[in-house]
Formats: C-alpha cells, structure tokens, sequence
DNA sequence: CGAAACTGACACTCTAATGTGTCAGACACA
DNA sequence: TGTGTCTGACACATTAGAGTGTCAGTTTCG
C-alpha cells in the first residue's frame, strides 16, 4: 500500500490515464472519440426507449459494445452522458428544422408548414431522440435544468427570429410575442408527445394540419400579412 | 419456523391483517382512510418539490408522520403513491378550473380568459402539484401512462366540449378540432412548465394576455363569434 | 522479438434503499 | 384493571447498481 515501490504500476486503469499512441491505426485521441460517440449514440437509444431511469450504466455499455471502464473514460456518471444525450439529440432536431425551413425564407405560410412539417417527420423517424428530447430531459434536475432551459430558450428565439421579418409595424411587446412563440413551441413539443405516446396512430397530415391552422391563428392575431387576408 | 403451535402470532405487521376496532375515537377504516390521504398529501410535496425519482419511501413516510408499515398497509410501492396523488392533484386543478369557467359559459371570450388565468393561478399556488402533473407524471412508464393518457383526453375532452357550442355550422372536422385542442392544452402545460422553471419571475399576466391571443388565433381561425369581428 | 501501452472481461467493494419483522408501550373495552 | 388490538420506532435481511481494481491477451513500435 503505502511502500513507493509498488507505485510505478504497469498500468493503471483508463480514467487515471491518458492514451497517447496508436492502435488499431489510430491516433489515442480518435479512438477516445469514437467510444464516445458510441457511448452517446447508446444512451440516446435507451433512454430513449426505456426511460433514464431505468437505463443502467451497464445496459449503456454493452449496447455500445464497450466495458464501464470506458464509461467512466468519457463521463462521471449516467447523468453526464444524459446531457450530453440530450445536446446532440437536440441540435440535429433543430438542424434538420432550419434546414428544411431555410429555401422559404421568403414566404411565411410555407416556411411555417415546412417546419411544422420536418418537426413532425422527425418524430416519427427518430423516436427515441424525440423522446429524449421532450420527455426524459425535462424531468430531470440538476445541471440538465439549465442546459435544458437554454436549448428551449434557443429554439423560442429561432422562431422569435423566423417571424419578426413578417411582423407588421405595429406587432405586440417583445414579452407577449415570446410567450406565444414558446406557446407554439409547446404546441409542437405537446402534440407530439401525445403522439409518440399513441404510438403514431394519428396521421401525421391531421397533425399538420391541425398546428398549422393555429400557427396560422397565431399569424392572423399578429397581423402577418400572408395570414391576415388569406383563407384556407 | 414450520412448527404449527406458534404460528397464531398475537399479531402481524398491518400489512396482513385488517383493522377492526375503534382507536382514538375513531373507525378502523376511518383511520386507514386518514393515514392514506395524509401520505398522498406528503407525495404530492415530496414528488412535486425533489422529483419522484429522487422521493424516497421513508421521506413520504416521515414528511406523513408515519412509518413505512403504514405506507405498505396503503401502497405496494411508490409508484402507486405517484399514480395516487396524480389522481389527487389532476382531480383538484381540473375542477378549480371548471368552477372559475362554469359562470362564463354563454360568453366565449369570458370563458376562455377565466380558464386561461385560473390555469396559471392553480399552478401559482400549488407549485408542486403542477409540477406533479405537468412533469414528473409525463416521464413516468407503465400504468401511470395510461393514467396519464386517461387524465389529459379528459382534459382535451372538457375543452372540446366547452368550445363546440360556440362553433359555427361550417366548423372543422373532428379530428382537427382535437388537434387543435391538444394543441390549446400544450400551450398551457408548456407555459406553465417554463413558468415553474423559471421560478415564476414572469408577470402571469403576460402570460394570461399572451395565452388569450393564442387562443384568440384559434378562435378566429374556427370562426368563433366573439372572436372573429372584435380586435384587442 | 521484446517492451510498453492499449483493450476487454470480470471480480470486487460499497452504498443506498426497499421491503419485512420484532417489540414495547398506548388505547379501548369489558 | 386486565386482556387484546393498535401504533410507532427501529433493527434486519436482501438486492441492485455504481464505481474501482486486476489480469491476461493483443497491438504497436523500436
């Protein structure tokens, strides 16, 4: 224990110790990366289907096809990776969102519906982050709460963003505008948790369909001009 | 062990016997009633304030001023006690609802205004029972799923019910109209979520005015009376 | 080819919480 | 006043999972 000569171990276990040469032809910190990433690709899908809470660390890490000794290389507890879960999760929810809005800049009405629709498509293609994303990170406190509160409030203001342009001079205060921006955006947030929840039972056109008529409520009420005169 | 003579006990754990007699002036049955009510009513403090993954049996137990004997004579572990006090609390703010909405319901816009702040004041108030409802439930599997689905179809139910006869004849499918009242409820839940998180520093009547406009949208675009010629 | 570093399997300890059981004292009722 | 039921405190066994340590086998590189 206490005598220096057994000190100089052979080898301690990973997390005392950084990798630094090669294997398997590749640099130390690449491999890190990569067991990573498997790491976060296996917490998004369990805890996507089966909750954060039940989701063991071991569970985590045979799915990765990885041992908890590179686990703990990467993250200090099963919470860690749920934020870091939830980060990437989130950022290609709202990537694929702006991408699919992007060419309608111009046109409100399309560039509603284009994002009402990705928002909806991508539910239904990758559930599991959906369910992350909308369910499990909200619940959980701590560190999350913040990280969780900053990625909403990033997505309020992207749409905050995306409607100015379209606002008449005369548009309400800043405060009311972001109320009904985070109320659209639990519009969308709730509706799809109810339908994940019914297992996507609910054709996604009804779902279209029906936020999009109160977006396009929303619009009239703030005067947008594509809205106002227009109807379906 | 397996020696029949001692096993008439002179008594077991409460668990496997019922109470019969009078004890503090009171009925056995009264007393398990009271006990019962008394260890939701610590539930709801305890999941609503710390979270129900972070509640623990023994806190309810000693918030209740019982002891764990008496939380297993009610509940055979504490997802039961989280089903319960859902029930409790949803029970409650649905019915405070429903009575500040009652006196308005041949003025639409008075309707929707009482039940827009009368939402927003329940979740002021009763911090951890909106929080029960609205957060820690949602991310609960099993029976409180159906539990909760049961709740909130209710709840979209009421509002479709509230809202139809203000309809015109040409109104939209049923299935939109659920939409869309889903939708409604969203808003409210999502506001309130971010409400609590934000320890309530926003104004409620930013929000009530934010809400009502979202909710003006909605009725524009149904072509509600009251909604559709009068403008803030 | 041999040393050094990396990897995977897995045994192990520790902790925290559940659920059960026991007992001594309080209360009701005859 | 005494017998039997009820109550609260608390001790206990059990379990599950987190986090750590060890070792044998593999790859790289000099």
């Amino acid at each position: 224990m206490n005598n220096p000569t057994t000190k100089p171990k052979t080898y301690a276990p990973a997390a005392n110790r950084q990798a630094s040469g090669k294997y398997a032809g590749k640099e130390a910190s690449t491999r890190q990366r990569e067991r990573r990433e498997k790491l976060i690709t296996a917490g998004i899908k369990l805890i996507g289907s089966e909750g954060f809470a039940a989701t063991r660390i071991d569970a985590v890490c045979s799915e990765a096809k990885l041992t908890k000794r590179y686990f703990y290389e990467s993250f200090t507890n099963s919470e860690e990776l749920l934020i870091e879960a939830y980060r990437v999760a989130t950022r290609e929810l709202m990537g694929s969102i702006m991408k699919a809005a992007a060419p309608h800049r111009q046109d409100s009405r399309k560039l509603v519906r284009a994002g009402i629709q990705q928002t909806f498509t991508f539910v239904q293609q990758n559930p599991d982050k959906a369910r992350l994303i909308m369910i499990e990170a909200m619940s959980v406190r701590s560190q999350l709460g913040r990280v969780y509160g900053k990625s909403y409030g990033e997505f309020v203001d992207l749409m905050v963003a995306f409607t100015k342009p379209f606002l008449p001079d005369a548009g309400p205060g800043d405060a009311i505008l972001a109320v009904m921006a985070k109320g659209a955006v639990g519009t969308l947030i709730h509706l799809s948790q109810g339908w994940i929840a019914a297992d996507f039972k609910q054709p996604i056109d009804e779902l279209i369909d029906g936020t999009e008529r109160i977006f396009g409520g929303m619009g009239r009420e703030l005067g947008i001009p594509g809205w106002v005169e227009d109807k379906s």
